[in-house]
DNA sequence: TTGTAGGCGTTATCAC
DNA sequence: GTGATAACGCCTACAA
């Protein structure tokens, strides 16, 4: 393979003066730099970035990890890929299967400087074991965590949830349901204690949170609808953690000849292209916005360059699949 | 940072011996092993995979390259990261957004040595231009492609697509309209043919095809729908290039009335989760098998072990949104 | 403005 | 069995 001294000999300087051309920094007159620009693209040369990494101490490429790559996680995996691209850096990814080895593996890339930095989407080891991973280079997670070392771009739901229950509230559902989804996720634990406020203020009916729990995809969503189709005395709505499950109902719930937004109501969350497709109401928050602010995160303690991170907002989406509000 | 260096010196030995215990080649005696053993555990040291590579020729890294990633192309990119790291190896991602610019970026970073191998899923260049590029490495891909230099794990839709349209006249469709995917694709020149050939053999009424071309999202399938709603003289069914456009075409339908498997029958293609959430027909075939035999073609470029390839076979999925056979 | 030379951290070929 | 030592290809003081 050509390099450097093979340009260095054909344009008769030092590899020295070759390295400046290439990095535009010291001196080179017009004229050496156009002879040397020359032999560079007579011989098809470009620089090994093995060499140049191992000088540098770095290889511009940032690790995202997560147990897996569906919906929202392969989302985030673009939209940050996108921006990290922006800035010249590679994106390299690790599915962990919930695999604590695996997940160490990439932790230990961090170490060997085969990656700048990480972008933990859903973890599977505990935070003290991954914490001690900090000091070979920054890490950024999507989930909430209270650490000093780890940033996070989590967003509290709090917001968002609370505005879908209102909204079935003003458009006259008294008997609500929650889907909820991971049993020990905090996004569950805040939205069981939303919905007991909720219910508190209005003075309407809870139930037990215990019976719907762990529904995440769409096969969880069509076993929900299909307990609605059991029931007597049938409740007036259903408020889900993500649109898979709502779209999973509302499909299956069409099968069983009922009607989202005449014969009940739901609400479902991310607003992906699922809750569109099936004209269902959901809860949008920016999940780009989420990764870039992780990949800004990353690059400002790489590069000690400033950037600014966006606020992310909730925003009720209003489709067919609950009933207009009364006035 | 530690190096292999001071590894030496707390071990006293030199570097050799401690390389050659961590690559497990050469001689060295047991109790020399369990010293450097001991000091490396004491110092907590790794190798730096960036001196590895260099001195190695080889970054164990492989990229994935695609205009984009949704649908199929993200259950490709899981599939292939999958076996990938069952080697030893890691994937990272180039999104070019159809710009020539990204994917050369991209083609460029195996010529400087920092992708082992290709894996090209859409490309956006020239054939021509690419195939420049092989000799700094395997590149693969899942275009159809008569190139001598660049393999491919295309599998001809010819026999899925037959699948399809056997399956709507053995159950009494006679009126049957395709939804065409990418205007040049080898796809849509295949399934044109393959229609007219099926025409022909039943004497069915055949239509322009360039009236339903460029059909790939679920929107896309809802327009089709909306056409479909305002046809005096309607036809029986609808063969889909994907299960995205077909559950576009079935959600859209719904909302105006018509049931799938009654009003009218709808085949999709791919057999991902949207299809069988809304209990539609479609042709199954094995996307992740493509992605694993992927990976092997290149593996064996890179370390010429053989790995045999697995034959990819499509299948039919019957469900509702078809009419049972008649006997 | 340009060249020399040392070093980044590792592996591999020699000797011993 | 083990230890020097020369690469791998590049960057960057420091000299000139």
């Amino acid at each position: 393979m050509t390099n450097i001294q093979d340009i260095a000999q054909l344009a008769k300087v030092s590899s020295a003066t070759v390295s400046r051309v290439i990095n535009k920094n010291g001196y080179v007159s017009k004229e050496t730099k156009r002879i040397v620009d020359q032999a560079i693209k007579e011989l098809d040369y470009v620089p090994n970035s093995q060499a140049v990494s191992l000088k540098k101490g770095s290889t511009k490429t940032i690790g995202i990890v997560s147990t897996d790559f569906f919906d929202t996680a392969t989302f985030l995996l673009r939209s940050f890929t996108l921006e990290a691209q922006k800035e010249g850096y590679s994106v390299t990814i690790f599915i962990t299967s919930h695999d604590k080895q695996k997940e160490l593996d990439a932790l230990e890339m961090l170490k060997s400087k085969q990656l700048d930095g990480i972008f933990l989407l859903y973890r599977t080891n505990e935070w003290d074991v991954i914490e001690q991973y900090v000091k070979y280079g920054p890490i950024v997670t999507l989930n909430r965590v209270e650490s000093a070392v780890i940033p996070s771009v989590y967003i509290d739901q709090y917001q968002g949830y609370l505005l879908g229950l209102e909204h079935l509230y003003q458009s006259g559902c008294r008997k609500i349901i929650n889907l909820y989804s991971s049993e020990l996720g905090l996004n569950t634990q805040t939205r069981i204690a939303v919905f007991k406020e909720f219910t508190d203020k209005y003075a309407l009916e809870s139930h037990d949170p215990t019976l719907f729990i762990n529904l995440s995809g769409t096969k969880d969503g069509a076993t929900a609808a299909r307990w609605f189709d059991l029931q007597a005395e049938k409740p007036d709505a259903f408020m889900c953690a993500s649109d898979s499950v709502a779209a999973g109902f509302v499909a299956e719930a069409m099968y069983l000849g009922y009607v989202a937004g005449k014969d009940y109501s739901i609400i479902g969350f991310d607003n992906i292209f699922l809750s569109e497709m099936l004209d269902i109401t959901t809860i949008d928050y920016p999940v780009d916005l989420q990764a870039v602010n992780a990949f800004h995160l990353i690059y400002q303690r790489l590069t000690k360059k400033e950037q600014p991170l966006q606020s992310l907002d909730f925003k009720l989406i209003q489709r067919g699949s609950t009933k207009p509000l009364i006035h």
